[in-house]
DNA sequence: CTAAATCGTGAAAACCTTTTCAATATAACA
DNA sequence: TGTTATATTGAAAAGGTTTTCACGATTTAG
């Protein structure tokens, strides 16, 4: 039915183990093969059966980036990083979804064990440690931005603990000592270290840690108006409100304004991601920035390494992040 | 090296045709055979190999959504949509991103070629008409989102001439007649339809179209607030204006409140896609809404249909949009 | 109790490549 | 000239599945 090797071989007048040279471009062919082969995969148009290339190579030279939703446009500076590492070692990038379920990430994962694809990056796995652990002995994968505790799987993340810490500690070091934190229910390792990294600024500088200053929402939007509206409404309330993302801040802040804070003044706001859309909101929202290009970029590199000569012995790999001040700050 | 369906048969000890029957679930097989496969399978950890599985059955049951990048979390929807199609049918849907190139685009679309994914979805294709009507001849294409003037390959989208022409008319049904519009300089079929849309509306309401009230940007928040400050700086400057995607419109926004429009009153503004960041906009923008799950899950309803019998005659789906009232426009 | 249908099974072909191996032809060398 | 190295080439194996075909065994029908 469709045109394979053969037809070219029969058309060029020759065999199919030289159809198959010109192809992939050895170098012991002669120039008349060359154009003859050429010719006739121009006219039959020709182009090779990937199924049986990949299965004789036993390698597809695809990658699998699995992430919950392409909604978190934060996303996108990764995968670009992570395309950008892969086409430069003749490597394509194929991204599918999760929904957050793990079953869905596991079946995605059989794309790797049946050797659909070459390896896989979890950008957010919610498989737990042990699985995953498990997993990656017999294959080739790797995780990003989040790390998971007890998992020695190759990570390439930032340091949220200290990301954390700094933010907090920039709060702190403007004059604010009553800091409100608003995370998230859902436990995820980066939501737990930026925790982390929130009390220790606090310890770092004396200040009691206090248990109604910290609400525990949602990913949306309106989960950061409900915690505003938590912590405004306790009897001693925040001056600063630190949150472990964007998003929950800009809903934060869209509380304040709506109560009549001077948002930059009366009360003060740290994000965390520095997305593309919080320079679209007025007041601007500072932020910790983590290198999403930088980590995507990283991950495929050590994944592709690892896949030539695995490497057991450093798998962690943590680039720096930075603050970012603007309006919400008073900056 | 790696487990094999001939390990398995001889584990199990079977041959492997019984092997594939009870991996395949096929009827014909005993208990008793059934019962020692999966041992076996179990036992040796055994996941089949796709790339043999793929090549016997020239099928893959995996369709390749292709984007411009994950960005525009709008996208995500219509993914949500296709996934949901997909699954029901047994397929999974990839996802991979040409970042507007269309090299990269024709590179992508060369894993359809190439048998490494039964079909392709093009969500805003930055290739010619003329090409992808040549490509869709011989393999399994479909647009989604964006319609290509002359182009009869499977399209799902909405009528972007009349969600213009309706947008603008409910403008002037209150009251409007000096309306601007902020479009794009790249010209996006969907672009240019909004914008003839947009000049119906006009002509159905006799109200004169005055080019200085056109502004040509580009696709960001910046350009919105860039044709803002133009049409506001014009000698008799609008009083509503339509933009042709949330974003710009945003954009817009964020210009007139700076320079004290009461938005709603002085200023009336319409976007165009409901992106989900919009409600988190003070004041909530009016915008016009498409269908991107129902256009999703249609267009790989559709493309599935085709794959199994091919109908060329019926091959333009156009789903309703509708409009979403809320403080830009006073509503 | 025989003939016919059904069931369960395995050997081998098929899917499309790449790559090894051996063979031929040519060029280089002594 | 005879010998060896080099350059091209094709036949065939290999990669892991699914599926067809044929066969023996068992059940059903008559």
């Amino acid at each position: 039915m469709s045109v394979t090797i053969k037809d070219v071989a029969k058309e060029a007048n020759v065999s199919v183990a030289t159809v198959s040279r010109v192809l992939n471009k050895k170098s012991n062919v002669s120039e008349e093969a060359v154009r003859a082969v050429n010719a006739a995969v121009e006219k039959l148009g020709y182009s090779p059966n990937f199924l049986g290339r990949d299965l004789r190579k036993s390698e597809t030279r695809r990658i699998l980036a699995i992430i919950a939703s392409t909604e978190q446009s934060f996303y996108s500076d990764v995968i670009r990083g992570m395309e950008a590492a892969a086409f430069a070692q003749n490597y394509d990038v194929l991204i599918a979804t999760t929904h957050d379920d793990p079953n869905h990430e596991m079946h995605l994962l059989g794309m790797l064990f049946s050797r659909a694809v070459d390896g896989a990056v979890l950008l957010g796995p919610k498989l737990d440690a042990n699985t995953i652990n498990q997993l990656a002995q017999k294959h080739n994968i790797a995780m990003c931005l989040e790390r998971l505790d007890n998992c020695n799987v190759l990570t390439v993340t930032i340091d949220n603990v200290k990301a954390g810490r700094d933010a907090v500690n920039y709060l702190i070091r403007k004059g604010h000592r009553k800091i409100g934190l608003i995370t998230t229910i859902q436990r995820s390792q980066s939501s737990i270290d930026r925790e982390i990294g929130y009390k220790l600024a606090l310890k770092d500088n004396n200040i009691p840690f206090v248990e109604d200053y910290v609400y525990y929402g949602g990913y949306e939007t309106e989960q950061g108006m409900r915690g505003c509206e938590h912590l405004m409404n306790l009897p001693s309330p925040p001056t600063a409100i630190f949150s472990i993302s964007d998003i929950i801040a800009i809903g934060a802040m869209n509380y304040a304004l709506s109560k009549g804070y001077r948002i930059g003044k009366d009360l003060v706001f740290m994000g965390f991601d520095n997305i593309s859309y919080s320079h679209m909101f007025v007041p601007h929202l500072s932020t910790v920035e983590q290198p999403c290009y930088a980590q995507g970029k990283l991950v495929i590199e050590k994944l592709i390494e690892n896949m030539k000569s695995p490497n057991p012995d450093h798998n962690l790999y943590t680039l720096p992040h930075s603050l970012v001040l603007r309006d919400s700050t008073g900056d």
